[in-house]
DNA sequence: CGACCATTTGATATGGATCAAGCGATGTGG
DNA sequence: CCACATCGCTTGATCCATATCAAATGGTCG
């Protein structure tokens, strides 16, 4: 837990005026009743535990999930990039812990706000629950790399990254390796050596360490299994 | 696919009054609307990218649901035992297959239906978020043992089973050793390896391959991390 | 420029996979 | 009722992908 913990209760009472009519979803109604807030760099959002009295939608800026076992193995999660949604739990603990990677800005709202507009408005209701039905997927699929080989996981993590955050074919990778490997399940010289490899066989380029091109995305599916 | 592809459409139309009020959640709902189908060992339930037009209540037996890669890896994603929901998806695809480990009677529900009632009923509506939400911390737990050492997914997988399906410390496995070895991201062999070094270490015995009796949970929670 | 931290590269170790054989339970036909 | 085939499981021997340990390189900031 970080010096920057939150204190939200005098924010979270939006300025805006709340909005009372159905028809319109959560994305809408988070805008509206989000109260902005910023965390730098590594700057702790919640701990694993803590009361999911808030959930998140991070508006420029990355954020890391994760947990640690006991002997200091770290699991990231997910990684969260711009309109995506974090934090919103179904039980009243957070089950992981989230940092911000670069400085971050978020939109922040009381989660029983929503679930009491869900109450009334069926539309809100079916879209918490989506929220939580795209997130089901992407654990599942999170799954499916993690019983794979070293190339095959990440050529999938650059394919997904690619898919959320590329301009063209040219990758900003806003997560150092140690985080790459710990979402991946590797060590960060395996992650290396692998991006190394991919490199000489043409899938990709390496301007710098967090610039990466792809070259061959054929290439990368393929390894992809 | 198999044979036994189930045409619902007749059953689906329950032979007991449809529920009405508010203030019951899903599960009463499931049992008044369900319709009761049998599925013997190795029948395929639903297959992945098929329509999720039903979700299921195992009401006996055991189901695995699982993905297999192109060059035939195959992951499990999960058991489910008497009493347990699956198929519910929030897509409009099965995501998983699913198949009965043993000869299995489950209940059937149009999704559609529990959409509807869900509409008007925010209680239903709670119970189908639930649903989801149990299912996505089931499988993040899934994700923290596939980190893990053999030692730690096999003990954390017979811990997990003990919690649901044994009387006492006894346990009946309804499936295979290369059901196991799927699910953990192993082979057999290591499953069965990892087994007898249990056993050797009294952490366990095995009367007989099918049955476990946990005789030190507290030795396998420690190997669990 | 020099210190620091992230990343890459190299050398070696090792946990689990693979390949292969043996074993025990279950079922079938003679 | 027994011989034998079959199938699931265990055990053994070896191999290999990735981890671990260690050093070199590079990029960033004072």
């Amino acid at each position: 837990m970080l010096a920057q913990t939150h204190s939200l209760s005098s924010k979270v009472t939006s300025r805006r005026p709340v909005p009372v009519a159905a028809g319109h979803g959560v994305e809408s109604t988070i805008e509206l009743m989000g109260a902005p807030m910023s965390f730098p760099r590594n700057a702790e959002i919640y701990g694993e535990g803590e009361p999911a009295d808030y959930l998140y939608k991070v508006v420029s800026g990355t954020v890391r999930t994760y947990k640690v076992l006991a002997d200091g193995r770290r699991q990231i999660g997910a990684f969260y990039m711009t309109g995506d949604v974090f934090g919103l739990e179904t039980g009243d603990e957070h089950t992981f812990s989230a940092e911000a990677i670069s400085d971050a800005k978020v939109l922040v709202v009381k989660r029983s706000a929503l679930v009491a507009l869900a109450e009334r408005d069926s539309d809100v209701a079916r879209q918490l629950w989506a929220f939580t039905g795209r997130e089901l997927s992407r654990v599942q699929d999170h799954i499916m790399l993690l019983i794979k080989t070293a190339q095959e996981r990440v050529a999938g993590f650059l394919l997904e990254m690619a898919d959320r955050a590329s301009n063209g074919s040219a990758l900003e990778l806003p997560m150092s390796r140690q985080d790459i490997a710990d979402y991946l399940g590797l060590t960060i010289e395996t992650v290396s050596r692998t991006l190394t490899i991919l490199e000489n066989a043409s899938a990709i380029e390496l301007p710098s360490s967090r610039r990466i091109v792809l070259r061959n995305r054929s290439a990368l599916s393929r390894l992809n299994a």
